[in-house]
Parts: structure tokens; C-alpha cells; sequence
DNA sequence: GCAACCCATACGTTTTCGGTATGCCTATGG
DNA sequence: CCATAGGCATACCGAAAACGTATGGGTTGC
């Protein structure tokens, strides 16, 4: 069965006449007599009555030239649809993301990404540090907003943007009094800490920073979020070093600080697995720069 | 576009695997993997993921997997319609009947009809005297019940039954006292015909009858049917000679007699394109014979 | 490090398709 | 009644596409 047969047939029938369509298919008219009582042969049955004045359809015909006609357009329609989500005109974009970044990014990044990708259906799953990379490898999301970014042979990377690191202290703190706490004054202080810095490099920042103003903090737990370790803060637990964008959402009674002589920063990143490369995450990262650069 | 392709492709996708694939195409592994290749050309994008544990759908694969399925699907619905129709187990049959027979054989001709050919959609459409030859010529009926048959170069005919030509006489009259009306007392009454012979048989298998028996009626009025005709004789405006079935749903007020010394009768026949000949109208005729011996 | 698996490439053979030339049939017109 | 024109079918040839066999390259797994 092949689909050219019914191209041509669909061209006769609508012509009434062989030499009609060989004309509409650049073709001559000879072949196409052939191809037609090819398909003839194939199916079994005339699917023209010959006339002198040309060529009329039969019963038979007829119940195939209808669906000849829905073949070929959804063939058609199958290659057209392949094209367009191949260049990024349609298709499903898995969006992960993790929720420190959510209350900053989200409500601007949505409409952003309505707007720069019609006919793309959006999905929103939120990622824990500890699953974003798995997500990404079994493709369950075609891109990360990350923070700090997925390192790793699999997965490439697209920074687009950073946020200096705070301190997150309790409301009623003394440090809360501080505008800007110089970091010699963490010397001793109770660490809130984010996984371990071989599986995360957010938490590395935070080490390499105290690491470099010959600080240390005794780590008095371990939690696999931010929020977490706000709720720690809260709770008079330790101290907490966050991105800035902590801030939104952060409960009430904690309060944020920058860090005097520290202008340390965590990397915002798209990532993405290397073989999912298409046309969809360059414009996912320029949204997503877009919107970082205006957060 | 080619439709093998579209199945060879979607063989692919389903077996995950060009070798799974091939084997189960019953083909060699290469040239199926430079069919795909191809494909992917004239999309212009890749629709497989080659890993080493064989090949995966990219998401333009995935879009153009569901509508392959389904072009694959209606071209062999198509092939399979097509053949259904010309076998006569699915299909339109358009049959035209002449009114006069219509109450003797539609109630129980159209069970008949349904019950040996199911799957065909069935349309009755009644055909005067003057329109049924065009109705078969221009196949806005596939077949007609016509008393007498229409002779045409183009048209065939089968003979399926005869009626006994009768007299349709006033109840009142002196002649419907008779159990069997002599042709002879025929002679010289006023006569209702039905159209020329020249252009219908049935007139003439009626003049042929009154030739033979040297009887001579006076023409009072041409109808086109022998209702319209047996209106008149009920007007008392003459008589007629009408085939036995017109009894069925005549007017009260008119009795049919036999001719006594004349079995003279009009053919029922089924008439068809010549061009238009199938199975679908084989199973009419056998149809049509049958209803027609027990009516 | 070798075997197994899987896809890609190369090349020769076969099938199929398209073009040209031509024939047959029917309708039309002088 | 013959001639012409229009339309489809057939025959033959050259070109293109597809298929099979042989083989290469890369990765996995024992």
C-alpha cells in the first residue's frame, strides 16, 4: 500500500480524467494510467469506469477516496506536526524547578514563557535537590531551573543569573540589629547546612566562603531544603546562609542580612540533558535570563 | 511521502529497535535503517535517539508516531472499504420501483432486503414511468423493479415474476357481475391506456392482446399509472386492463376481473446499468425472485 | 580484553517507476 | 463515410529507489 498510489488516485478522481491529473501531478499520462491499474490490481476491483469522456468513479471508489483523502492529510499532517515540534513551534515542555526559586521566578516566568511559546504546553514540577538531577536523566523534565547548577557528563548548562548569599537570623537576634553582619562574626556560630557539599555545591559556596575568611561554624544539621533551614532558624536551631531569593516566602520573624566583605554569590541555571538539546530550551533559557536579570 | 516509510517507521518506534524491526518486516536490518534515515532527511530533524541499547522516540517522533498510526490505519480501512463495497458486503443500494408495485412487494421485499444484505445502506425511491430509464442512466438509482422492463442498449434486464393482465371494471357495472369477463364483450368500450406503446411496453403487451382478438377500443384517455388510470374507471370513464397487483391499494368502488380465453401478462423485471453490474445486484435480483414466487 | 549486540556505511543486484512512442476506441464534423 | 481529435492502454527503455550481503565502529558485559 503505498501512499503515492493513493496520492495519484485521489488526483484522478478528482479530475474525472487520467490525462487531467497527469497534468496537476507533472507527470505524463501513461505512468499514471499504470499506477492507477496498479492500485486497481492491488485492491481487486475497478475503482473507475472508463468512459470516452473520461473516468468516473465507482462504489468502490468512492468508499476509498474518502479516506484516501484523511490518510494523506494526517500523513501530511504527521510530518508537518514532526517539523513543528522539532523546531520548537509545538510540543510539551516539562519545566523543574526548585521552590527556593519559585516564589522569585514563577509568577513572572509563566506568562513569560506563554507568551514566547504559544502551541508549547507547559507542565510545572517542583524539584528537590536530591531528585532534579534523576528528573532530568529519565526525561520525566525536559529542563531545570537550578540552583546552584547540575554538574554532571549528561547534563549541560546555561547560567542565568546568581544570587548573593545572606544570612537568614532570627527577628529578635542581636545580629539582627547588624544592616550588614561582617563574617568574623559567624566565628563559632551554629551552622544550619545544606547537603554535603560532594552532593551539593550550593553548600560548597557557603564552605569555600567561610573557608576563606577562616570561619568556622559548627554544622548542627543537616537539611535537604532552604525553607528547611529557614524553619531551623526560626526555631533558634543556628544560623542559615540562603540565597537572597530565600527571602520571598521565608516565615515571619526571620530576617535577612547581607554579609559585610562577602559578595559570594550561588549561580541560577537552566539545565538540560545534552541529547535533549532542541530549538524549545534556547528559548526556555532566554526567558528565563529575561526574567532573572529583572527578578 | 511515502506510506511504507510511515510503516517502517512506526515498526521502529514500536520494537525500539531497528533489528527488532526489520526482523519482524521480514527485511534486512540495513536498508530499513537507511529508510529511517531517510525519513528523518525529508522531516528534516531527527525522530530517534540512537543509544547503544537501541533507538528511542524523540518528541517529533512522538508527534508524528500517533498520526502515522492513523494514516497507516485509514488507508487500510480504505483498501478495505473499497474491496467490502465491490464484494457487495457494504455499500449504498439505491433501488427504484415503480408505485404500482409497491404495495405488493416493498412490505415484504425491504425485510428481505435488510436481512441478505446487511451492511448496505438501502434507499427506496419510487420511479414513474417517464423518469426510471433516466433514473438507471444517470445512477441516481442502482436498480429498478419495473413492470414491464425498460429496454435499453445500457440496461440489463432480469425477469424476476409476470402479472396476469386483469379488467378493472365500476363495482356497479353490468360487467363485474361476471365471475370472468370474455375479451369479446370487450368490443367497443371506452378504453383507459396508459402511455404509447411506443414508449412503454406495458401498452403494448395490452394492444397486442386486443389485436389478437380482433376487438377494437376506443382510447377515452392516456394516463402515466395505472392508479391514475384506475381513478378514471372508478369516474366511470371507461375501462382498463392492468396487471393483477394493482388490486393491492386500488380504490374502492373498482373490481378486477380475468380475462377469460387470455392469460396474457406483463413481465416484473429488474433493471441495472449494464456498467453498474455486481455482486450487490446478483443478491438483489435473488432477492427480488423470491419475494416475487410467493406474492 | 574479547565476545555480543546494535546501528551505520558501502556496494552490487533487482525491482519499480517515469518518459516516449504508439495503438485502439469513440465521438464529432464535414 | 471518412477524417480528425480526445482519451486511455500497452510496449519498451532508461533512471531511480530499494533490498540484500558484507563490513565497520561503538558500547556493554563477562
Amino acid at each position: 500500500m503505498d501512499l503515492r498510489r493513493l496520492r495519484y488516485f485521489v488526483a484522478v478522481a478528482e479530475e474525472r480524467s487520467v490525462g487531467k491529473a497527469a497534468d496537476r501531478l507533472r507527470m505524463a499520462q501513461p505512468p499514471l494510467s499504470v499506477q492507477i491499474r496498479k492500485l486497481e490490481a492491488e485492491i481487486g476491483a475497478p475503482l473507475f469506469r472508463r468512459g470516452t469522456r473520461g473516468m468516473d468513479l465507482t462504489e468502490a471508489g468512492l468508499a476509498l477516496l474518502s479516506r484516501a483523502n484523511e490518510a494523506l492529510a494526517l500523513a501530511n499532517d504527521g510530518i508537518e506536526a514532526a517539523r513543528a515540534v522539532a523546531a520548537g513551534q509545538r510540543g510539551r515542555l516539562s519545566v523543574g524547578y526548585m521552590f527556593v526559586l519559585a516564589n522569585a521566578l514563577l509568577p513572572k516566568l509563566v506568562p513569560e514563557l506563554r507568551k514566547s511559546l504559544p502551541g508549547i504546553d507547559l507542565e510545572f514540577v517542583e524539584l528537590s535537590a536530591s531528585t532534579r538531577e534523576a528528573g532530568l536523566l529519565d526525561r520525566s523534565v525536559t529542563v531545570a531551573l537550578c540552583m546552584p547548577a547540575i554538574h554532571h557528563r549528561e547534563i549541560q548548562i546555561a547560567q542565568v543569573g546568581a544570587q548573593r548569599l545572606m544570612l537568614a537570623v532570627p527577628a529578635r537576634s542581636a545580629l539582627a540589629r547588624l544592616s550588614a553582619v561582617p563574617v568574623s562574626r559567624l566565628q563559632g556560630r551554629p551552622l544550619i547546612a545544606l547537603p554535603h557539599p560532594d552532593a551539593n555545591p550550593a553548600s560548597s559556596a557557603i564552605s569555600a566562603l567561610l573557608r576563606r575568611h577562616q570561619v568556622v561554624m559548627p554544622i548542627v544539621s543537616r537539611v535537604e531544603t532552604v525553607h528547611s533551614a529557614l524553619s531551623l532558624v526560626l526555631a533558634g536551631e543556628g544560623l542559615a546562609i540562603v540565597p537572597a531569593c530565600a527571602r520571598l516566602g521565608a516565615p515571619h520573624g526571620i530576617v535577612f542580612r547581607p554579609l559585610r566583605d562577602a559578595t559570594d554569590s550561588i549561580e541560577i541555571a537552566v539545565c538540560w540533558r545534552r541529547d535533549a538539546q532542541s530549538p524549545l530550551i534556547r528559548s526556555f533559557v532566554k526567558c528565563a535570563e529575561k526574567v532573572v536579570a529583572r527578578m
